[in-house]
DNA sequence: TAATACAGTTAGATTAATCTAACAAATAGT
DNA sequence: ACTATTTGTTAGATTAATCTAACTGTATTA
């Protein structure tokens, strides 16, 4: 069995990850992450390597067994199962559900994930736009494509946020933005980044930080996957 | 904010003081309860002293506080609301619903809390029979007449049950009974109180152990409430 | 009332998860 | 290649919750 603790490590090294071009995490990144020292990821990170959950040399780059990543993913699972709950079924809104989901998704019933993904319909995203992985942990490919990598004058769709917090998500809606949402990037300060988007006939400029958090795909795509038509959004 | 491990060991002070009549535990039984030792309930027992959710001197009895009472109340509430849930949305049988729900009860968001109330429609009592606590922590009066209490030839209808656990629970739904089943005590055996039960024409045959742990009112009465006619169930 | 049983307490050890402070290895910049 | 910075590691301490084993107080009862 896994305690609450370590599946919070093996969540967190999992979504580092695979934001990682290698799959490979640091252990400050992790303290980061998970808002511990350095000293405290590194003791776990030995634990989680005798338990064949992570794989690593000392000073070296860490990576998730299959064991490890099977684990982290069916935690990120509950995690957004119940996301969806509190937000279809509660009426939560899409900056407070993380927080409580934090709570919910460490219960060790089996049964209890299958009965709740039946109940809600196996949805395949969550309010964030996240692919929810299904029972036998296949996850769907998600768009790496940001705001960031837009073409002035283009447009795009919203498919997900990157950043789950209440402070971005409440930035978020105010921009008018929300999953689906079809945004055009009508201008950007070549010295700071900022820009300036097309929500709904509302202006709003945000900063860099803010695009790089926002994915899209192609304004045409029917679907939230990632746009492979040859010249989506404009460019790479 | 209360740890885990303080949440439950004030939900099984409660259930013991309101149980025992004078309103007090003991050290040894709280620690059955708790499936600890005796140790580590004292231990345990001195912090909530300082916190001021217990009182009691050294060697005496055992009583909790308005606050600690408060407390154990509004945990109670959580676990009964996620026993509805659990019963009443994802199908599960009333046997397996106390386990998960251990693992519900202790989240931290009283919103959560409230929304699963309305969600669920301010249900009253949980899948066991037992009163849910209202939001301002007030629980219903229960039934304190068991099964052990009616006499011979009288019948009576189930309003809860006391032992909660996965067998108790199966056995009682093999002899047939659920929560509102009518049920007609048949016979006594004076030498080890073997009693001859009847519901929906079935007979079975059971110790006392089995008949206390079923709380029961008169068969006329149509709430689950404790029964005040002079007469109910024929006996005191 | 003295012996015995039971209930309650204490001291000291253990485990998991964390920290601080000091140190070591790897990397980057000149 | 040398130094400075960043990144990673270690040792030792702390806290919460538990345990065992030994002890003390209370109650029963012969």
């Amino acid at each position: 069995m896994f305690s609450y603790t370590e599946e919070n490590y093996l969540k967190a090294l999992y979504k580092i990850t695979v934001e990682s071009g290698d799959g490979t995490s640091g252990t400050n990144e992790l303290a980061d992450a998970l808002g511990v020292k350095p000293a405290s990821a590194n003791d776990m990170l030995k634990k989680l390597k005798v338990k064949k959950l992570v794989d690593y040399e000392k000073y070296g780059k860490i990576s998730l067994t299959a064991a490890g990543k099977s684990k982290a993913i069916a935690v990120l699972r509950n995690h957004r199962l119940w996301e969806t709950f509190l937000y279809e079924k509660l009426g939560f809104s899409w900056d407070e559900v993380h927080e409580v989901a934090e709570q919910l998704e460490h219960t060790h019933s089996p049964k209890l994930i299958d009965r709740l993904d039946k109940f809600l319909g196996h949805p395949e995203y969550d309010p964030h736009g996240d692919p929810i992985p299904n029972k036998r942990g296949k996850v769907k490919v998600q768009s790496k494509k940001t705001l960031l990598h837009v073409a002035v004058g283009a447009s795009c769709k919203v498919v997900a946020v990157k950043d789950n917090s209440s402070s971005f998500l409440q930035y978020v809606a105010k921009v008018g933005l929300a999953i689906n949402s079809v945004v055009t990037v009508v201008a950007k300060q070549d010295y700071d980044g900022i820009t300036v988007l097309l929500v709904n006939g509302k202006r709003s400029s945000v900063s860099e930080k803010f695009l790089e958090n926002i994915f899209v795909v192609c304004h045409l795509c029917t679907e939230a996957k990632h746009c492979r038509k040859a010249n989506c959004i404009r460019k790479v």
